[in-house]
DNA sequence: CAGCAGGTCCTGT
DNA sequence: ACAGGACCTGCT
């Protein structure tokens, strides 16, 4: 066991944040997580924090809580004229962006469209307990964990679209079972990916069936840590529109009116707007709306 | 029963 | 380019 004190920092805010489906609390104050065929119980008691797993992992865990990053710098750049980010910042200032796997993010993204995060959840778990790995993890005291590691292309091939159908994926099964083939005859390259900007990286994930703008984004901002992405769905619109909108938005044709909304609001915080499409996704869906996964 | 949920694809102008 | 409709499934 390892444990720290960090500086914004909360568990709580990153498991309700919609960025990660196999973070699960636990009890009050202490949070499993799974993440490249590793598992994690941690225990926050303010901004101390006890790490339970094996000591070669913790910098693993260390890398995907973003523990390097110097979130106090993102927080304190909020403009204070903007009222709403100021008080969506200050409401999920604990929140991390986390280095996640690209390929799980893609599968993932794919099924959260048009569905709840607890569906979500649900749809992960039932992919990695059927065709991931099982795993175990042994603490000291002897207490032993099972859990399924997220399966990788190769493995996720083996589902047929039937398989996928019934899982009652709905239209998305055919978008993940034409990725998982993507995935392994080359099409679709993770390497490749995982080293490209941006720009490039949007570029390419847009080119694939079943990736559209919204979740291209979500890929880009937790499964290849570009934090400049800013992925807008219903909540994120809704936002906009109740706070940011002007009347020259009017003239604007629906395909662009958001990305120009985002752009005008958020621009300004060059290189890492996606950190405050999170604050006011998180303020928004669960202090507003009181949703709590 | 109609409407909607972390959207995307396909079609017709 | 742009708008409108279909699409799986489950829940209200």
């Amino acid at each position: 066991m390892i444990t720290i004190e960090i500086n914004h920092f909360d568990l709580r805010q990153i498991a309700g944040s919609g960025q990660c489906f196999r973070m699960n609390c636990l009890k009050p104050g202490l949070y499993s997580a799974v993440s490249r065929g590793r598992y994690l119980e941690i225990s926050q008691e303010g901004q101390q924090f006890h790490f339970h797993c094996p000591d070669e992992d913790y910098p693993f865990w260390h890398h995907y809580f973003d523990l390097n990053t110097d979130y106090g710098a993102f927080l304190s750049s909020v403009k204070k004229r903007d009222h709403y980010l100021q008080n969506a910042a200050n409401a999920g200032s604990g929140i991390r962006i986390l280095n996640q796997d690209a390929w799980e993010m893609i599968i993932t993204f794919i099924i959260s469209q048009q569905r709840t995060i607890p569906k979500i959840r649900e749809a992960v778990e039932n992919l990695s307990r059927l065709y991931g790995e099982e795993k175990h993890c042994t603490f000291p005291g002897g207490k032993t964990v099972v859990y399924f590691s997220f399966p990788t292309p190769a493995q996720l091939k083996k589902a047929s679209l039937e398989d996928l159908q019934s899982l009652k994926l709905g239209y998305r099964a055919r978008y993940i079972h034409r990725i998982c083939l993507d995935a392994d005859n080359g099409t679709l390259d993770l390497n490749r990916l995982s080293a490209m900007g941006y720009r490039d990286a949007m570029e390419y994930l847009l080119g694939f069936y079943g990736i559209g703008t919204k979740v291209a984004n979500c890929i880009c901002l937790f499964g290849l840590h570009h934090i400049e992405a800013f992925p807008v769905d219903t909540w994120i619109q809704q936002i906009l529109t109740n706070h940011y909108y002007r009347k020259k938005y009017d003239a604007l044709p629906k395909s662009r009116l958001y990305e120009t909304m985002v752009q005008e609001n958020f621009g300004k915080y060059k290189g890492y707007a996606g950190v405050m499409q999170q604050y006011i996704f998180y303020y928004e869906r669960t202090v507003l709306h009181g949703r709590s996964s």
